[in-house]
DNA sequence: ATGAAAGCGCTAACAG
DNA sequence: CTGTTAGCGCTTTCAT
């Protein structure tokens, strides 16, 4: 027994009115049936009472939950918490409440987070996972629940997706190294089932051959995930065959974090031995040691478009049927890159 | 029309019995109702016929929706999605689901969530809201719904509450700087309306006591939130009126990373001129110039001491009546605190 | 051991 | 314009 259970038949009773007409009379679309001095009785009844709605049975009746499942890899990741409020703050201004599940980049959890939301009739999805393989993405392709991707996109553009020009940031990057001067610069890729480590890849290559810099297997490595571990492990590899680089991009923050701690290890000092530029402008990126030369991408901007394709999928908004929103990133040079010597 | 409207009555009929005999087969508790084989071919249909429950209308008959509400100021903060993540992942082991609110401190948006979380039929909350003054946690004394609070606590201990001890924290912090030597050591306080700031706050003077080291009004400043730009504010303040601190005991990290910029600012270098030590070891804070010397709390272990608190008021473990869980924090000795000259 | 029936709180035809 | 009725999908008495 719940203590607010003033339900539609208490404002009923207490208005003199039938349920129905209760029901009529609260939902502004609906007010309109109902005569004025009724409509306006009923609600002060409501307001008397106390009387919240309950949504779910509502839901149970008109098949909305007015819920959306958010899925990804890890809040934790700082990436995300931006983008998150982003989804949140829009969706809850139309009255969507979110869901968040952490997958932690396990498609087995994907694919149980994602059931197990459906289960809890989420009206639609919003998912932040970028693997780029076939996963419940691909599978649920004819889903009656519309999805909208973030931080990824479809071959085929099949599916409504949010993404930022993960080539241009790369090119971005190149330009500016090789602007400072640098001719032996390398990759630290990000995995390339990950689209956005793929891109950023393609993204370093098409921008050192357009600046005529040549690019060769050495000084090309990839980090099996996007954590600063992982991002070391590469780096060492990538120092061992090729131990004349002059400047380092990296396919993400963290990654350049782990080259940070490489170089250290190795005596060298960033940027005035090796200068480093990472992809994200994650949060406190300018507190680093050295402040971090950066690809900053709309993350709070990220999420609200990805909230706004979603409500125009539910039939909040208009929009057309598979929208391919590209967000630009902008370049941040701060303490982490320098002319080599 | 969903697609996947397999229902109970679906299974009832392809297993050829009653819908009522369903639920009681699937539902473990009260399987032992029915008969062992006619069981099984229950639920060989429901898998066959891929039968999800819907929960909604579950809850719908049972009053409980397996979902609670996270009331907190930021997940942006970089504090919170760890403890977030604890959360979770404790509730989500046992069945439930987090509905997460971002409140930003304002009393009416928390009022706001906290009322549409009640109208979704949240089973519980967990609030990580850290206000001390009257607020709707202290006016909904009698709810029907369990409250766990994260990160602060009430005088009377009437609500189960898990926090850190925030005035050992600051003990260690003080005992730290003077066993380095330093002798006029200020406190950059936190907001004094929250838990947090008020409790390290009076940690510091009585540590400062303790170890017979002057405390005087000039050199305690607080800031009026937990952010950078209000550390620096009152950081300025601070060493307007006793330029001759040689350490500063920050509530917070965020408030220690505004210090690093007065005194970059002002010329003077961090720890030789003047030490910094700030509270939380928020994610990263090793990599700031110079790393921050802090106080580690364990984030993660917060989020999920409080989801055993709640389930267990929710009944889905034995507990006591209103505990109060208090972590320890532990000191993290890096960069940014030094002997003084 | 199982079927029948009622009902959780609400909305949506359909009457009147 | 408002009352009536049915029913969303499930659980839970109460019979049988």
């Amino acid at each position: 027994m719940r203590s607010s259970s003033v339900t539609l038949r208490d404002v009923a009773r207490a208005a003199q009115v039938h349920p129905g007409t209760v029901s009529r009379a609260l939902n502004a679309e609906t007010r309109g049936l109902v005569n004025q001095e009724t409509a306006e009785r009923v609600i002060r009844a409501a307001e008397e009472l106390g009387y919240r709605p309950n949504p779910i049975a509502r839901g149970l009746k008109t098949n909305r939950s007015f819920t959306v499942g958010v899925l990804l890899p890890d809040i934790t990741n700082p990436l995300f918490p931006p983008i998150v409020r982003g989804i949140e703050d829009r969706l809850g201004a139309a009255g969507y409440t979110s869901l968040i599940a952490n997958t932690d980049n396990d498609p087995d959890r994907e694919r149980q987070d994602f059931e197990a939301m459906r289960a809890r009739q989420v009206d639609g999805f919003i998912t932040a996972t970028a693997r780029l393989d076939r996963d419940f993405v691909t599978e649920t392709a004819g889903l009656s629940e519309p999805i909208v991707l973030v931080n990824r996109r479809l071959e085929d553009e099949s599916l409504p997706a949010v993404t930022v020009d993960d080539r241009e940031g790369a090119r971005l990057a190149v330009e500016h190294v090789v602007a400072l001067g640098h001719r032996r610069v390398a990759h630290l890729g990000g995995p390339q089932a990950l689209s956005t480590g793929h891109q950023r890849y393609l993204g370093f290559v098409a921008a050192m051959e357009a600046a005529g810099v040549e690019v060769d297997a050495r000084t090309t490595r990839f980090a099996h995930a996007f954590t600063e571990a992982a991002g070391a492990r590469a780096c060492r590899e990538l120092l061992d065959a090729a131990p004349d680089v002059t400047a380092i991009v990296a396919a993400n923050d963290l990654l350049a974090l782990g080259c940070y701690d490489v170089l250290a290890e190795r005596g060298l000092r960033c940027p005035d031995d090796v200068s480093v530029v990472g992809f994200n402008d994650m949060p406190f990126a300018d507190r680093f040691d050295p402040p971090l030369t950066t690809v900053r991408i709309p993350h709070r901007e990220i999420g609200s478009a990805a909230a706004d394709l979603l409500l125009e999928r539910l039939g909040e908004a208009e929009g057309s049927a598979a929208p391919q929103i590209r967000l630009s990133p902008t370049f941040v040079a701060r303490g982490s890159t320098a002319p080599p010597r």
